[in-house]
DNA sequence: TTGTATGCGTTATCAG
DNA sequence: CTGATAACGCATACAA
């Protein structure tokens, strides 16, 4: 097995028998090309199997044809759809995607993260919440001069720089759905209160509630971390009370996982006793018995949107990343684990 | 906010009063560098911030400072472990991770994986299973000169190129556990058969129950994917036949959280009438109920070694890559699933 | 429409 | 131990 250098775009200049400007014309797909001469190029270059060595390209037009992926979400079931995704747009246009997971709770956080991009020279950079709603680090990614794309629950920056799902009404649409099954004692158990989601989620609950004049009690919105342990713990709470609710809506899908837990060392039935309801529709919800009642975050079409915002910042300069879809629509999954109120 | 160019190599032998070789030498930590001309040059470097412009590195260097993953397996927490686990060693060295998702069904995996590594000029590239075992790509990648380590079940490659995890042992384990419980009539749902952890987990069993004279019958194994969905059938099938094994082992947890779907729906009781285990211990296995029994994988600890090997590869050619331990053993896990055989 | 010359920020060769 | 100087492969003013 011969170790064949690879052909550069000196090789395919040579003989095709043009100047290596001409050959760069054709790579970047330039207009003021003779017909013949591409052709004639474009064959050379499918002989020699030649495609062009990203860091010399790099290191003269200061692009690096490199995005990355800023994370933290430890229950992030869906790292790899948005991953999939966003190479789905990104890598036939020549693009890879490094990642660079973190955590949302460390000190040094923004600076690792700018540390990272800066010594990447990305083109580029893809942020999800929750670290996307830090807004120091928003700013330093908009004085870097970088593309970037926050995705998010809230619209927190221009168009061109972020995605939002919108959790608030999706959380609305739970109400309705709640409602309509007749339920009136209510338990909402939130997020980290940090979260915008948490918030957006919260406040969209109870609107939805409000149009059919139901009102959350104090007492029954408890605070969760999104943790399946912390579920536990929220749901013995209220479902060790005196007097206990007839459904429950957990800020995601491991929380409420952890009230069927619960709810099942109690011997209280779901749903027939007890509805139960997350949100995510992350991999547990399908698996869990009585399988869950959550909302659908249409993951994958957030990172075709996210890395298309990208691609439009990078090469036309912001101009049409602002023409992309900013906003998504979550969906309601009615599984097993809801069910109309029991006459009591 | 004034947006400053990086400063350069340039920059910083200026304004030390150096050349810019020794700058490079400084950089790179030549030996052969005067302590004074070291530090004055150090001080400098850290006054101007500076860091070398790595695509510049690379275009002189031949090296990229990118490190692959090719991955399949669609658990995304699993790859969030695997990410993890490799920055936490590559990350200080000044290497990045680049993903590269991919389909181990599609017929131009290996041809799209080398158009990946070569494009990106990668220093090295970590393979996940099951695209690990495929012969042509690591063969093609050897091929290509460059650094790579491969994941799998399976010593298939010499020691510097490899981690496996010995998914024998830990079957065999499994085995063991279920003939301590008194079980005899166990059944055992496969994997697909074209994966080397399939065979392993389920030769690794038989042997284990073996030692305690116990065989499995042909009937009481019945081929799965390693989906849930499969899960499903492969239950159904086996426990609506006339006799019913008292204990299933499944090739992942998928395919366990299926059969107690299954057991569910028939109202046959977990563990009292039928244990149940999987494999994996990813996050289903506790969070259903009742929560599974199953074998831990050290995935950070794979990853954390695969990572190793790779740097020691590159940057001491293969010489001490050998000699990181090649070989990780997943644990039993014993949760609420199994029990004792009941008496009947 | 095509070609020439120069620079991008490093590393590497070879002298001193 | 240190320093000029030539690659590295490509893009881009500037010419022609």
């Amino acid at each position: 097995m011969i170790k064949m250098k690879q052909a550069t775009i000196n090789d395919v200049a040579r003989i095709a028998g043009v100047s290596k400007r001409t050959v760069s014309r054709v790579i970047n797909g330039s207009l003021s090309v003779g017909e013949h001469t591409r052709t004639k190029v474009q064959n050379v270059i499918n002989e020699l199997k030649y495609s062009p060595n990203t860091q010399a390209r790099g290191l003269a037009s200061s692009r690096s044809y490199l995005l990355g992926l800023i994370y933290d979400n430890p229950d992030a079931l869906y790292l790899d759809s948005v991953q999939r995704g966003v190479l789905e747009v990104c890598s036939n246009l020549g693009y890879e995607l490094v990642v660079h997971p973190c955590r949302y709770q460390s000190p040094t956080l923004v600076q690792d993260c700018l540390r990272f991009i800066s010594r990447s020279k990305l083109d580029g950079i893809i942020v999800l919440p929750p670290v996307s709603e830090l807004e120091e680090l928003a700013q330093a990614l908009k004085d870097s001069g970088r593309a970037y794309v926050r995705l998010s629950s809230v619209a927190l920056d221009e168009p061109c720089h972020i995605v939002v799902s919108d959790d608030r009404a999706a959380s609305a649409e739970m109400a309705r759905y709640f409602a309509q099954l007749g339920h009136e004692k209510i338990a909402f158990i939130t997020g980290p209160q940090a979260y915008k989601s948490t918030i957006e989620r919260m406040e969209g609950f109870q609107l939805g509630l409000s149009a059919y004049g139901i009102q959350l009690r104090a007492d029954w919105i408890v605070e969760g971390d999104n943790s399946y342990e912390k579920g536990i713990e929220c749901a013995r709470q209220l479902l060790l009370a005196s007097e206990r609710p007839t459904a429950i809506y957990a800020n995601n899908d491991q929380m409420a996982a952890g009230v069927l837990k619960v709810a099942h060392e109690l011997g209280i039935a779901v749903p027939a006793q007890l509805s139960v309801a997350g949100f995510d529709d992350n991999m547990l919800a399908s698996r869990v018995i009585p399988s869950l009642t959550t909302i659908r975050r249409p993951v994958r079409q957030m990172a075709l949107l996210a890395a298309t915002k990208m691609i439009m910042s990078i090469e036309n300069n912001d101009k049409g990343a602002e023409q992309v879809a900013a906003k998504v629509a979550p969906t309601l999954v009615v599984r097993e684990s809801t069910a109309k109120v029991r006459q009591s």
